[in-house]
RNA sequence: GGAGACGUGGCUGAGUGGCCGAAAGCGCUUCUUUGCUAAAGAAGUGAACCUCAAAAGGGUUCCAUGGGUUCGAAUCCCAUCGUCUCCGCCA
């Protein structure tokens, strides 16, 4: 949700921030929703404040006395007319709020604009994509591969998009999860371990509904929906409270396994492990005050670079356009890996700054230093994904004998230089 | 899963139909006194929304959640959720 009392006062610097947005949205409805909610209020108000008067009233009389009862008589007439009148405010209301719902978060300034993904911006790179790669192989063609990575069984026992990571390919999992655990950590995020299921109110909060909800794996019997990211259960943390000032901004890491039906989307360049219904990934989530998010996104997106970094990975950040960032974004940035094998880029990672937007959604707020309540910003970011990982790491890392060296910084974990020796 | 008890403000806890947004205590904030701290005293201390150009002020709603009864509900009824105790089951 964006700032009402903005879109009232400012309707055509609004119109014109989400104009190259691709969310439609009608805002002189929203306006003239709105409108009609406030008239049903205040008249719904009087009402009720009318009779709350006359029942104090009420209240002195003498139970049961002829006066009392005439009262009563004409108290039916004004609690009638009030429940009519309340009701009424109540529908228009909801109206409101519905529509309101539909209105996109702000893009920031900074933010290029553009149409969509080939409106993107480089902001920058690291490594030699150009290099050359002499074994490189996409990593579905390694000989090996589904031997450690077996899709068929997890057909069979699942269905597809579900593989077994086998052997030290599960360990290899392992050690990229204890690697992002323990990058987060240096950097200041407090580890947590979430629910990975979640509720509507919690799906709602961060924006998965109503919009997306197709995408998320559900149990109807609960109410439940599968978290498609760590960022819904780790933002929720803080859903419905008041935070103070002096603990932000707050930092938090999570591992999860992320569940998404991918629903429409399965087509060309998804396979292998280029897109999965379950994968791992470390989430980074940070609680902001209001003044500070948009520096807070570049620490985070710097948080993220420096562990690419680590696994020798090339990699480019994309600046995302207004027409490709996400309907709660205010500004993101997309970390592509490249995969030397599939000679693609393959995004590992989307740094997000929600502003206001998502935290007013769940109501997180914090005390002012004048005591004044105000909405907290919430930014969250990949650090990072596990599958495109592994997947750029299994083909740039390929050597000329068909083995994959393990990054440096995943042998502490590994204990072992090279894998997918012949067995 | 079965039986029972319970769900009130930051916390403890009163309140069983009107005078209750809600006693009291604790905590917190400000002020006074004091060389400092402590102690003591005084005042203040929830949120959302509507109204108001803004502030002040006024109003409405909120006593787990959602319905219902009633002129009137924290209080009565129903459902749901949650917590606790006992039993069963179980990693």
């Amino acid at each position: 949700m964006i700032d009402i009392k903005l879109l009232r006062e400012r309707p055509d610097f609004v119109k014109a921030a989400i104009a190259h947005k691709k969310f439609t949205c009608d805002i002189d409805a929203v306006l003239a929703l709105d409108a009609t909610r406030r008239a049903r209020i205040t008249e719904a108000e009087t009402a009720r404040a009318e009779q709350k008067a006359a029942n104090q009233e009420m209240a002195a009389l003498k139970k049961g006395s002829p006066e009392f009862l005439e009262k009563v008589q004409q108290m039916k007439k004004i609690a009638a007319r009030a429940k009519e009148l309340e009701a009424e405010s109540k529908a228009a209301d909801e109206a409101f709020q519905a529509a309101f719902l539909e209105i996109p978060n702000l893009p920031d300034p900074s933010v290029p604009v553009g149409k969509g993904e080939e409106d993107n911006v480089v902001a920058s790179t690291w490594g030699d994509a150009d290099a050359d790669f002499p074994h490189a192989l996409p990593h579905f063609d390694i000989p090996w591969f589904e031997s450690r990575i077996d899709f068929a069984r997890g057909v069979k026992v699942t269905g597809a998009g579900f593989p077994f990571y086998v052997g030290e390919m599960a360990r290899l999992v392992r050690a990229l999860v204890n690697f992002f655990l323990q990058e987060a950590q240096e950097n200041s995020y407090e580890e947590v371990l979430p629910p990975i299921v979640v509720n509507a109110e919690s799906a709602t909060a961060t924006g998965q509904l109503p919009d997306k909800e197709g995408q998320m794996y559900v149990d109807p019997n609960e109410g439940l929906y599968l978290i498609p990211t760590a960022e819904v259960p780790v933002t929720n943390f803080y859903r419905d409270e008041i935070l103070d000032i002096d603990q932000l901004p707050i930092r938090r890491s999570a591992y999860t396994p992320c569940f998404r039906r991918e629903a429409g989307s399965w087509g060309a360049h998804v396979r292998g492990l280029n897109r999965l219904h379950q994968f791992d990934k470390v989430e980074l989530v940070k609680w902001t005050d209001a003044e500070s998010s948009m520096e807070e996104l570049e620490k985070l997106r710097e948080d993220v670079e420096r562990t690419l970094q680590k696994l020798e990975l090339p990699y480019r950040v994309l600046r995302m356009c207004t027409g490709d960032i996400g309907f709660p974004h205010a500004k993101q940035y997309d970390l592509e890996v490249f995969a030397a094998g599939q000679r693609r880029w393959l995004e590992v990672s989307s740094c997000s700054n929600f502003s206001d937007f998502q935290a007013r959604r769940a109501g997180i707020r914090y005390r002012g230093p004048d005591g004044k309540t105000v909405v907290a910003h919430t930014l969250n970011g990949s650090g990072l994904a596990v599958p495109r990982v592994l997947a750029a790491i299994l083909e740039n890392n390929l050597q000329a004998d068909g083995r994959v060296k393990v990054p440096e910084c995943l042998q502490y974990w590994m204990r072992q230089e090279f894998i997918g020796e012949a067995k």
